[in-house]
DNA sequence: TAGATTGTTAATCGATTAACAATC
DNA sequence: TAGATTGTTAATCGATTAACAATC
């Protein structure tokens, strides 16, 4: 039933891809240019396209925007999702500037912290609540998915509340990796930028 | 001769948990121990270690502080890697703070900005140099990995002078794809919050 | 028509897991 | 010895790519 993970990340990115060509003025494009700006091969971005049942032409290959509209169909599903980021530090705060800068239809809807300082002060639009209001506002808000980008002491804590709280999904930026019990179904999503760096690391020492 | 990428990704993990295990006072693990604690497999977890050459026993399973020292030599190289963050917003401040608590190989010799206020702030120890002078930094402190972390429509111009630079690596967190010539060797690392934020909205509409 | 393109199946490649021998 | 473990090959699963028919 469900898209492979693959294909749903280059989806997120073809979008993207389709946004600025738009903005271009391009009202079509090829399966070849869209994987030359990503780096991808021509197949795989059909196969993709395929995988959703969208149909392009073999005269103007694919509508920019309607191709849009139909990832838009797919990623977004029906429903919009709210979002809140737990822990407003140097992450937390990069997360929401950015975030908000960018179309889609997920919304952060609200910010954690313990700091008192931080409590009430609005980043990008986005408010701050202390974390004892953490499961009354994702009621209250219907917020569905966690950013996690609190200190990775806290992250098992916390996590154990959105769990009681009902959240669905969680994007986890503290490098712990987060017990959940067997019986909730959450979708949890880990990110590790020493990971990623140390990866990075290994790849430049071993470029043959 | 390179080891497969996500058995990489791994052994960085296997690292965290072992020095947190360590800390606690443990100098022996189990497969098992390191799987649960990663959510892993046992067999994954042995695969990955028989990979890189190290060996067990039945009785007491891995030596924690041996296997941390045999991960450092395959992870970490002989030669100690200089790195830099360019793009000193929240996310490069989060990158150079977050980064500096942990224990690793990899340094963050220099940080570059645009902005002349940020020029020679110290954060985290590191200091901030202008993007003009990226090239002479580069060679002067024996960077060879680039974090970028700046804004996307800057990100295409400084990625090609890293390449003149001579860069070896860049972790890619602008969300645009680089473009980097052919004839050149540079691992490319890229990671994007929103590709992440929309896969995890995806799977939760699709739980079943 | 010739050339360029899409759509799709089959083959290949890479990563995970199952199975099990060896051993403490 | 019985039980728990490691190490490793073979089988499976998932993702990418090759091949090619269809069509504008």
């Amino acid at each position: 039933m469900a898209l492979p993970p693959k294909t749903v990340e280059r989806l997120s990115q073809y979008r993207r891809i389709l946004y600025n060509n738009l903005n271009k003025g391009k009202d079509n494009i090829y399966s070849h240019e869209l994987a030359s700006q990503l780096q991808l091969t021509p197949v795989q971005v059909r196969r993709d396209i395929m995988l959703i049942g969208y149909s392009g032409t073999q005269r103007k290959g694919y509508l920019v925007e309607d191709l849009i509209t139909r990832i838009g169909k797919v990623l977004d599903g029906n429903q919009k999702l709210n979002t809140a980021t737990i822990g407003i530090g140097h992450l937390g705060k990069a997360i929401i500037t950015y975030f908000n800068g960018k179309r889609t239809k997920l919304d952060i809807a609200a910010a954690f912290d313990v700091d008192e300082n931080k409590i009430n002060r609005v980043i990008a639009d986005v408010k701050c609540y202390h974390i004892n209001e953490l499961c009354n506002k994702i009621k209250e808000l219907n917020i569905s998915i966690a950013i996690l980008t609190l200190s990775p002491e806290h992250a098992q804590e916390i996590t154990d509340k959105l769990v009681v709280c009902g959240i669905k999904g969680i994007l986890n930026f503290t490098s712990v990796p987060l017990n959940i019990p067997d019986n909730v179904n959450i979708y949890v999503e880990d990110y590790d930028m020493i990971t990623s760096l140390e990866k990075v690391a290994y790849f430049v020492n071993h470029n043959d």
